[in-house]
RNA sequence: GCCGAUGUAGCUCAGUUGGCCAGAGCAGCUGAUUUGUAAUCAGCUGGUCGGGGGUUCGAAUCCCUCCAUCGGCUCCA
């Protein structure tokens, strides 16, 4: 007999040999069906495996992030099993579950495209319905390269060459067997909905010096009302694309004359940014950063001082055929060597420390041109950029007001849910990083404190720090449950010391100061991108470029209209006319579809009453108010979305 | 950069197998209408069919090449 250990304490005798399914049973037929995996003693198994020796127990299921990946694993096994069927040699790389759904890298003989995943998907549809079981074999390293040699199958045995005798496993579904490791759900039957999502090329490992094989994606659900929500949610990531909304709501363009990555700010975007702009400035003048402008080129000089232009080579600059007299320039990447020549324009004491430096600087980076994505990724754009100089004793509180800042500005704007990654160098690996080991254990222990104080959500990741540094990178989940990557705070040994900075201290010796570099938002353009894919742009009203406007119901009432304009203009509030020759439900549905917070109709009513009729976007009439009485109602929900602002 | 797909009017898209002056809706312009809470009616304008080259009596359609966009891979100071 064993002893299985349950989450919750309680403990309970089985025959050895008895399967996690078995045991799962013995409490509920419910719980064993929904099961997808098991925990024992730590590690995720196989529903059907015999546990052999005294364990602790764990079911996972659906809504575990364990399950889905078994559940996504299996899926893949079957995508290659239906592939298998319809392509004959056909060769398999590797199949994995990933955060939403599934691939299998295969090296087919004849192209699979977009048009042929109906197809595949009904295949898998048709082996789902088997039921097959995934059965599992251990096998030697022997045995395994010559199933896969025999196979000819030469990625599957370059893989196992890798492997360790005697922890080698396959699994078959049906026809197929595959190389894995595991675990899975106990059989294909429970698939009940699959999409196959897209088909991509993808290097073989990763690498771009091998092959390229073909990755088919897929996502697959226990149920097929999960894929019908999958599938909306899709839509409507879709009609929130950022780049999509940019387009309709004029905030920023593209032109293939001007060049690819290189965003132009329309009129409302320019607006837009700028508001934000300000917002940031504002607070960051509350905390004592000191604005600078900097050029947009450097001299090579300050790269190879800075150690940029040795470590990322001359080809990831763009550099400018401007022939100053011999010297070679470059459009700048980054800031800090720029604010490092800043600081180093006179002496400093440690009185005047910490120094922060701040610049919406405009960088350019040479993007490869797959690579560029809407205002994500390109290859102009401008940080809100900062760097702060500072005494050892300085490092903690700066790093915590830093996080402060970041955390105003996600309160304000409404991400709600955020976490930060912590990440520190690779203590096995020490000479990969710049810096002695004081001072990175130094940093380390300050960011840590740092987030512990402020109560961060916080992952720590070993090995992820940049060469000169440890960081503190915040992610947030959007409307949809999506994750993106904005602020980052970093803290630099290596700066200071390329370019020997110093301060004068009260012993009247030299120091070096260390430096924090940070962007809250990361840059305009990503923070922008990201916003509107989260209010699907529908802006807070305090950022909106247009905040309201108004509506005549003909004619007769554009010179009241005008009037309404012009008293709200003169108190501050953003508002245009839709003075157009149209009915009113028409500039009503236009309107609406500009997203414009609040329409205001006027006719001979109003006129005479001195009034407007509001009617909020999205939600209708709200009956009329006098000017006054707008003026104060916007007033009052531009000060509570604000609100934050006195609470930082 | 690599694999695959796409590129037709300001926008969204038709135009299957090469064949009459390349189409629609929206937007724009002109006129009529003077409108009360999500599209009033009519007329008109607008296109080197991504660029270049080729095949052909004839190319948006077939071939080559370049560019850009999209989905991935690689990369990301």
């Amino acid at each position: 007999m064993i002893k299985i250990t349950f989450p919750d304490g309680s403990q309970r005798e089985f025959e050895k040999g008895t399967t996690a399914y078995q045991v799962a049973e013995s409490i509920s037929p419910r719980l064993a069906a929904d099961s997808l995996a098991a925990s024992v003693n730590g590690t995720t198994v196989d529903m059907t495996r015999p546990i052999e020796e005294d364990a602790a127990v764990k079911f996972y299921k659906w809504d575990d992030a364990e399950g889905k990946h078994a559940f996504w694993h299996t899926s893949s096994h079957l995508l290659a099993e239906a592939l298998e069927a319809l392509y004959p040699g056909i060769k398999f790389g590797i199949g994995p579950a990933i955060e939403n759904g599934f691939y299998y890298d295969v090296d087919s003989p004849v192209p699979i495209t977009e048009a042929d995943l109906p197809t595949i998907e009904k295949k898998m549809q048709e082996l789902a319905r088997n039921k097959e079981q995934l059965v599992r074999t251990e096998v030697s390293k022997a045995d395994a390269l010559k199933t896969f040699t025999e196979k000819n199958d030469q990625y599957k045995v370059e893989l196992i060459r890798d492997l360790e005798d005697g922890t080698i496993s396959f699994y078959t579904n049906g026809a197929f067997t595959d190389l894995c490791r595991g675990p899975h759900i106990p059989n294909t039957g429970l698939i009940k909905a699959v999409k196959l999502t897209s088909v991509a090329g993808a290097y073989w490992r990763g690498n771009e010096k091998n092959k390229m094989l073909t990755r088919v994606y897929g996502i697959s659900f226990p149920k097929k009302s999960m894929l019908d929500e999958y599938l909306v949610l899709l839509e409507e990531a879709k009609k929130r694309d950022h780049r999509k909304l940019g387009k309709d709501l004029e905030l920023f363009m593209f032109s293939q004359r001007v060049g690819q990555g290189l965003p132009m700010w329309l009129p409302k975007g320019a607006e837009l940014r700028d508001r934000l702009e300000r917002f940031l400035r504002q607070i960051q003048k509350q905390y004592g950063y000191l604005q600078v402008i900097t050029p947009h080129i450097g001299n090579k000089d300050l790269y190879v001082t800075s150690g940029h232009y040795a470590k990322y080579g001359k080809d990831s600059f763009q550099p400018i055929h401007t022939p100053y007299e011999g010297e070679e320039y470059l459009l700048k990447p980054m800031n800090c060597p720029h604010h490092c020549e800043i600081y180093r324009s006179k002496p400093r004491s440690y009185k005047d420390l910490p120094i922060r430096l701040a610049e919406f600087g405009t960088v350019y980076r040479y993007e490869q041109s797959g690579e560029l994505h809407g205002l994500t990724r390109v290859r102009g754009f401008t940080q809100d950029d900062a760097h702060l100089f500072v005494r050892p004793d300085q490092l903690l509180e700066e790093f915590e007001k830093v996080i402060d800042i970041v955390l105003y500005i996600f309160r304000t704007l409404k991400f709600d849910q955020y976490t930060a990654q912590v990440s520190l160098r690779d203590p096995n690996n020490k000479e990969k990083y710049i810096g002695s080991d004081e001072n990175w254990e130094k940093a380390e222990s300050a960011i840590i404190k740092a987030a512990e104080d402020k109560g961060l959500k916080t992952t720590v990741v070993t090995g992820e720090a940049a060469f000169y540094g440890p960081k503190l990178d915040f992610m947030v989940k959007d409307a949809l449950g999506r994750n993106w990557q904005l602020g980052t705070i970093q803290v630099d040994y290596n700066l200071p010391e390329r370019f020997d900075l110093t301060y004068k201290g009260a012993d009247d010796k030299l120091h070096r100061p260390i430096m924090i570099h940070r962007a809250p938002f990361g840059s305009m353009e990503r923070f922008v991108a990201v916003l509107l894919e989260h209010t699907a742009g529908k802006f807070p009203l305090w950022l909106a470029p247009d905040q309201a406007v108004v509506l005549p119901i003909s004619e007769k009432y554009n010179d009241y209209a005008a009037e309404v304009v012009d008293y709200l203009t003169k108190h501050d509030v953003r508002v245009q006319i839709d003075d157009r020759n149209e009915k009113i439900g028409r500039k009503i549905r236009d309107n609406e579809l500009k997203r414009i917070p609040f329409l205001l109709i006027v006719g001979e009513k109003e006129q005479n009453e001195r009034t407007v009729s509001l009617r909020v976007q999205g939600e209708g009439d709200k009956g009329s108010m006098t000017l006054d009485g707008f003026c104060n109602h916007i007033r009052e929900l531009v000060d509570a979305e604000t609100a934050s602002q006195s609470r930082a």
